[in-house]
DNA sequence: GCCCTCAGGGTACTCAGTTCCTGCTCAAAA
DNA sequence: TTTTGAGCAGGAACTGAGTACCCTGAGGGC
């Protein structure tokens, strides 16, 4: 009973639309066209697959599961927020590595239609938007709590994509992993961990304080750049 | 012949399409319902849109382009680029402050209706695109260069855009350049220039001066913060 | 035997978007 | 005045995605 005699309905819808879509191009192809090559009705395609476009990206709705379990998982509370996105970032980078073949030639065909292009857009933004909602649970004692997830949110999104890009347009020759950390580690460089010190504690030693003294009219990035590296 | 008796055709169908989106529904309305009510033929209706749902968006267009201006004037290569690309956002923000009944019953619109959600996205990456390849060709010469400008194009986006949503959900009541410039401030402040600049600025009066004290260990953010407004 | 469920198939419909053609109007040329 | 030409508007017909409704057959429990 182990092996499967009959391939699941899902995948040979895949398989027939991804062939049809290289061979001879998205737009050229029609739904009626895919499910002939399945070799089966095209009702049942409507009945696996939203659009003809989402056939293109079957695995991201589990993706986007796993990844919300992931960040529901109150272990992971206990660590700095920014990592938390980021190694939940690095499932999207998993799924797309799991099958190097599959995401290089999904990566050529979305490149060149506009209609792709727009469908992975939504993914990507559901994505962000998960990790946006963890980091304002996070931050939600914070000031600009709301601010701070959100641009963090889409740094880490922009950086992790930036590095499955650069992989990806290497024909999956270099290693994923090492670009996506590369890439990662620049954002946590830039929102370095503080979580050493708990969150709000105003226990800290009243003595040691700083004075930044700036004229009207100063612009902001030169308070900002008189006080860094003296404030922490 | 200044004053034109005959509205354009592209207002009226845009008035038409918003009236009937907001009052039966986006997926309830057709472009034949559209066209019906502006008087006009179907065919018309793609002559000026390429789709149902570009109606929605009808300055979009004219705006990328003027971004797209506004960066290739090599009079702003003097400027920080991260100040740059924040002015440039800024100019989105403008064209939603225009009309703002026309943006708050849009933002509605768009809320409830995935398609339009959808094409939405599609604009805001090109206005990411946008800010990205200016960033990318600033950096150019440092390293990891493209990498930092996707992640700042990024931030800035999503900055901009968290203030143009505080101003829209609250019916743009409040101010949205405050919302807009803090949002904003905040990226400043998370990648300060670094690099010397001209002190042309420091010829203003010596007199009006700002004091800020903050303890050791003090959030950059909460530093932008509190000198927020005070300064000009 | 019967009944229930449910995955799959088929038909017909709506509507977005395209293609092709026709008609109108204005304006310059003859 | 007529003619020609360009450009905009209307309209008819077509393609194809997506939906609604209904049918079939294969199990599976009683």
């Amino acid at each position: 009973m182990t092996p499967a005699p009959k391939p699941p309905m899902r995948a040979t819808l895949v398989a027939a639309a991804l062939q049809l879509f290289t061979e001879r191009g998205f737009e050229q192809t029609t739904v009626d066209d895919i499910v002939a090559l399945a070799g089966v009705g095209r009702r049942s395609f409507f009945r696996y697959f939203p659009s003809k476009e989402s056939v293109v990206f079957p695995d991201h709705e589990g993706c986007l599961r796993q990844m919300t379990e992931f960040l529901a998982d109150p272990e992971g509370d206990a660590a700095d927020p920014v990592d938390r996105v980021n190694d939940a970032a690095r499932l999207v980078l998993r799924m797309y590595t799991n099958d190097p073949e599959f995401s290089v030639r999904r990566y050529e065909l979305t490149r060149q239609v506009p209609a792709l292009r727009s469908h992975e857009l939504s993914v990507v933004r559901r994505y962000e938007n998960t990790l946006a909602n963890y980091l304002r649970a996070r931050f939600a004692a914070r000031p600009d709590g709301r601010l701070r997830a959100d641009v963090i949110a889409a740094a880490v999104v922009a950086a992790h994509n930036h590095a499955l890009r650069t992989w990806l347009r290497s024909g999956a020759s270099i290693d994923p992993d090492a670009e996506v950390d590369h890439a990662l580690a620049y954002v946590t460089a830039t929102w370095p961990d503080r979580q050493d010190r708990e969150p709000e504690k105003d226990t800290s030693p009243a003595d040691d304080v700083v004075v930044m003294v700036a004229r009207r009219g100063t612009p902001m990035w030169r308070v900002v750049q008189g006080v860094q590296g003296v404030l922490d």
